[in-house]
Order: structure tokens, then sequence, then C-alpha cells
DNA sequence: TCAAGATGCGCGTCGGTGTGCCCAAGGAGA
DNA sequence: TCTCCTTGGGCACACCGACGCGCATCTTGA
């Protein structure tokens, strides 16, 4: 199935207001409520939108500093990567993990309140994964981009 | 202002149905359609809910290959950041950046359709950024983990 | 004990949503 | 060239449900 560029316009709208009527997003898409609604469920069904989900301000919950981790781990054995991967989605505090090619180690994406925090969450989380052989941390200081899609999907013609 | 068990279930849920009606989340959390309500638009206008988004199924569109670029700037003096900044946010391709500590540079991530397009994107989009000294690149072969939101924000207590 | 905040119930209004039907445009085939 | 058929769009309507309000009740804390 192809999307025209309508179709985009309905999906990059949706990013945004995802509690949007069928009203106002036929306006916005120049449509009428009843041809968007079709296009809406097409979407849906063909599962270009997964679903639709509230976005938390984790600045308001003192979550302001990320960390970003390079693990590795002792052994590349397929065992030792599946007893780390099972116990690192338990970590309440890592939002992102990677398995990475090159040096055949993991990245994660760790929020935390502030340093002091961070320091916990190496301690009880981190530092008990299993087979990991060395933990490196880098903390980022800005965050300059922040898009769940990008942008580039919005931009094709049609 | 102090949120309870209820105002994270609820917004525990709508980080899942965005578009959940008040008598449907009323019903999950355990209140009444009315106090729901209040809730919610209380979280909203305090800044704890954002947004409410379509999430897209980025596969959907191809977009299977993510990719971590380092970048090292020729200089860290605030004009170079700012020049690489205001370039970085224009890249179509790229969905974080952030400026890392320790050896002051920025990690970006990036998504593909593959390979061959990381090439392309390599050249159109990374190449082109301003006062780079260095440009590394390594792929994900697994994505493990992958919240919006980390789990600890909905353990608290009260 | 009192007051303030939060909850629940009931109600009425409003708006969204879904359906059926018709129309327009484009393509295929005779 | 004409016609048939398909695809997508728009209009109108009706139903159902959400939403917000007012008020009574309950709980919490001072």
């Amino acid at each position: 199935m192809a999307l025209d560029r309508k179709d985009l316009a309905i999906l990059a709208e949706l990013t945004t207001n995802a509690r949007a009527s069928h009203t106002e997003l036929a306006n916005k898409v120049g449509l009428s409520s009843t041809a968007l609604a079709r296009r809406q469920k097409a979407l849906e069904d063909d599962g270009y939108i997964q679903a639709y989900q509230a976005a938390l301000d984790l600045a308001q919950f003192g979550l302001t500093t990320t960390v970003l981790v390079r693990i590795a781990l002792e052994s590349q054995s397929d065992e030792a990567l599946k007893a780390f991967e099972a116990e690192v989605v338990k970590c309440p505090s890592v939002v992102r993990c990677f398995l990475m090619s090159g040096t055949d180690d993991y990245i994660l994406i760790v929020l935390a309140r502030d340093i002091q925090d961070f320091e916990r969450i190496h301690r009880t989380e981190l530092s008990r994964l299993p087979r990991v052989a060395r933990v490196q941390s880098s903390f980022a200081l800005r965050e300059i981009v922040n898009r769940a899609v990008p942008t580039v999907v919005f931009g094709e013609k049609r």
C-alpha cells in the first residue's frame, strides 16, 4: 500500500494531536470527515499507526539526566547474551538498549534524577547485570534533537 | 504537586491508550468518570502530560536500521557548537542528538532504511555538518528495550 | 468539631462517529 | 469512442456516547 501526501499529512498531524477528531483533522488535511475517517482507519489497520500514547514530561518527574552506558560482556556466547538481555529488560531506569555491532557490546540509555541518582542506579541496577566485563558511562549535557519520527517520513511526495 | 497511586495509574494507562475515554479510564483506575476527568485535566494543566501523539511503526516505512553516530568537532568553542547544532537539527534522518560529557562530542541516533541508505545519509546529511573532525558510526543489530517512559516513574507509592 | 478538598451520582446537552447513498474521476476493454 | 467498473470523495442523517455541570456525601487534616 502506498501513501499519498494526504496520508502523510494525517500522520503528521496525529503525531502531534492524537486526540484530534475526524472533523478537526479533515479541516487541516482538506478532506471531508468521512473520507478522513476511512483513511485513518486504513492507516491503523495497515499498521502504520501502532498506538496512541500520551507523552509525559519527564523533567516534571525530576528525570533530567540522560546517561549513555556502554557495556561489554565477558563473553559473546549466545547464552551470555540471553542472560544479559533477560535481566536488562527488568531495569526500571533503562529506556533503550541496543545490541551493537563492532565491539559487540550493548549501549543503554538510562534516565536518572541527577548524578547521585545515577550512582544509585549504577549500584542497584547496572552492577547486578550478569556477564558484564566493563561498564562505561557518559553523561548527556544537553539534548539538541528529540524526535519520535524522523522528518524524512513526512517529506515524501505523491 | 504530588501524585498518588491513582494519578500514576492514569498516566500509565494513557501512555498506552491515549484515546481512552473518561469512562474507560475510570473503570481501569477505580474512579468515577467525574473524578477521573478532574484528575486528567489537572495532569494536563500541571504539565505532566505534554501531548497526545500517535506512535508510528517505523518498520512499516522501511526504517529498520538504527545507527549510533559519534561526532567530534574540530573545536569546542561556543561558536563551533552553535554552528554544528544549528545544522544538525535540519538533518531529516536524525531523531536524537546529545551533547556529551567526557570527550566533548555529540552522539546522534539516525534511522535509515538499510546500510546503503545510511551511506546516502552519511554523504548527504552528516558529512555536510560544519566543524566536524571525526565521525564514527555503529550499527544497532537488535533493540532489546524501547520504552518512552522508564518504568520507575509508575512504580512510586502513595 | 469544622472546613476544605475530593468523590460519586444523575442529568442534559453537545459532538463525534458510523452508515447509506450518490457523485466524480480514471482505467480497461470492446 | 463509448461503456462499464472500480476507486475515492462528499453529503445527510441518526444513534450513541462522551463530556461537563450541579449537588450531596465522604474523608482528611487542622
